[in-house]
RNA sequence: GGCGCUAUCGUCUAUCGGCUAGGACGAGAGAUUUUCAUUCUCUAAAGCGGGGUUCGAUUCCCCGUGGCGCUACCA
């Protein structure tokens, strides 16, 4: 459509922290943004002076870090169309509510809250409309003169946008195609209160967008209803030419049950709803987050992506790159998705899987640390070769692999029922006689030896093997025991054997 | 209530009029293994209902129904 530059734009209001959905709305924008080699900007829409939350802005941009979105331009970022924080552009807005104001497109409202709420009482269907205005206190129903007195007085006042009855409004989304709602279904908007000197969402979104020269808005469904009235006030400043593009993305659903993804349904179906942990500054209450949870950052952003995306083959782990390069608009699916937390963890399994041993050590090794473990990165990445497949967090790995840094306090006694029957001892002891013996250790010539000693005295190399495992591991678990046994060394083996024995005896 | 969006396996989705409806998660079964896992293989599992349009509809249109959203001096 046009030539101009992909400027896109992802806006929270900080009244807390960053909602899941609202991540994949700002990673759309992102992928959308680099593949076009536009720019992101970041901004801030704080017009609710009673809703602003201390930190939830840090917040944000912390998130963000983590999630390896990067943005260009914006609050903390820097740019040449700042200030990026709308509370900071009041001047602006004035500027451009005087101007619709001369325009007529708007006008000067002073009903106060209370007189709305008993108009809505009286009237359950009341809308502040072409039908209903003149009945209002504003300036089109008051004189010059009583209006000027009002404010004079220090009388509160909005000013709304007034809406044309009977107008086909168009709407071209990019996800659903052309949008058409009557203008008689809109209301009178408010767009701006003189009690904090501040616009609301509407006036300040449309001025900002125009002025920071975004190209594509990206955002949620929940704003295709006011979307229409997005249009008209494009028309009314006469920016129409300019307009950006939109794109209605779905919604993220509840896992079960009706709704949308709420903050609460977190912690009630054990999964985040957070990128980050958060602890709410009023209450107290802590909400949990994906990476204090173990999460790996490319994984969430993998799984997000696909949550109303797909790049149209069967391809499900891809880069950020991948996805860069691959991300298309049309292809966004229009219904809501429900949020599958199992198939979450999944991707983090397969994340951990594809990284290589050594960083996912270098996860490991403050888990260890606060286990008491003190071991070099050579010793943790065997480990992490050994068992990274079997987990789906790398905290994981200590319960399914503590044992091979501290010997088996407890023996496992459904492990014992089964394989520490009358003969496990003495197969034990005499296994640790030959492995004392035996002139080599090492796994792969040990190994052999063991299995051919085992067949010489006619036993079952299960009995064998699984009483040994148990007085390793405390356990019927764990890798292949040769593996084990090389990574504990012959001494370790040996006491942990013998201890096992002593311990097991008095039974 | 009004307005809008939407509708394929339990879940995320593919199909852009030709289908024996494909993949993934999850579920179940089996194989491998000295244990537990992993892994591998296989199986079950879907086009909301009714009208059109068409040689042919999951795909296009309409109605109904369900789901979701919006309906604030919140974003």
């Amino acid at each position: 459509m046009s030539e101009r530059k992909v400027r896109v734009r992802f806006a929270p209001s900080p009244t807390g922290p960053l909602h899941i959905g609202g991540v994949r709305t700002a990673l759309y924008n992102y992928l959308f943004a680099r593949q076009h080699s536009g720019d992101f900007v970041f901004r801030i829409e704080d017009t609710d002076s009673n809703r602003f939350v201390p930190g939830a802005e840090e917040y944000i941009l912390e998130a963000f870090q983590w999630l390896g979105i990067t943005f260009d331009e914006g609050v903390s970022f820097g740019g040449s169309y700042g200030p990026y924080r709308q509370s900071e552009r009041r001047e602006i807005y004035k500027q451009y509510v005087q101007q619709l104001l001369q325009a007529g497109k708007a006008y000067i409202a002073f009903d106060t809250p209370a007189e709305l709420e008993a108009k809505r009482a009286e009237q359950p269907n009341f809308q502040y409309d072409a039908r209903t205005r003149l009945e209002m206190r504003n300036s089109l129903s008051l004189t010059k003169e009583q209006v000027e007195a009002l404010i004079a007085e220090g009388c509160q006042y909005v000013v709304r946008f007034l809406v044309e009855p009977h107008r086909d409004v168009h709407v071209h989304d990019l996800i659903r195609g052309d949008v058409v709602i009557s203008s008689d279904v809109l209301d009178d908007k408010v767009l701006y209160k003189s009690a904090d000197e501040l616009p609301t969402y509407h006036l300040a979104n449309i001025v900002d967008d125009h002025l920071m020269e975004i190209s594509h808005v990206i955002r949620g469904e929940e704003w295709l209803p006011s979307a229409p009235l997005h249009v008209l006030l494009y028309e009314a400043f006469g920016w129409t030419d300019t307009m950006p593009c939109f794109a209605h993305l779905p919604l993220l659903l509840k896992p079960e049950g009706n709704g949308k993804l709420s903050k609460r349904d977190g912690d009630r179906l054990g999964f985040p709803v957070f990128p980050l942990e958060w602890h709410d500054p009023k209450t107290g209450e802590v909400s949990s987050g994906y990476r204090e949870k173990g999460y790996l950052p490319e994984a969430v952003v993998n799984f997000l992506a696909l949550l109303g995306w797909n790049p149209g083959n069967d391809q499900e782990v891809m880069s950020m790159d991948d996805m860069v390069r691959l991300f298309d608009l049309s292809r966004c699916s229009k219904a809501g998705a429900r949020f599958d937390y199992k198939k979450m963890i999944w991707f983090n399994h397969e994340y951990i899987l594809n990284m290589d041993d050594s960083a996912v050590a270098e996860a490991f090794m403050p888990i260890l640390k606060e286990h008491g473990v003190e071991t070099t990165p050579e010793r943790a990445t065997k480990v992490v070769s050994l068992m990274k497949g079997r987990v789906n967090f790398i905290e994981e790995l200590w319960e399914q692999a503590s044992y091979f840094f501290e010997a088996p306090e407890a023996y496992d006694e459904k492990s014992l029922k089964k394989w520490w029957k009358e003969e496990a001892p003495m197969y034990v002891s005499e296994l640790c006689d030959f492995i004392e013996k035996n002139p080599v250790f090492n796994g792969a010539e040990l190994e052999p030896m063991v299995m051919e000693w085992i067949a010489s005295k006619e036993w079952g190399v299960g009995k064998v093997m699984n009483a040994f495992r148990v007085t390793l591991v405390g356990a019927a678990v764990g890798p292949h025991i040769f593996e084990l046994t090389d990574f504990l060394g012959k001494e370790e083996t040996l006491r942990r054997a013998r201890r096992a024995l002593e311990v097991l005896k008095v039974e």
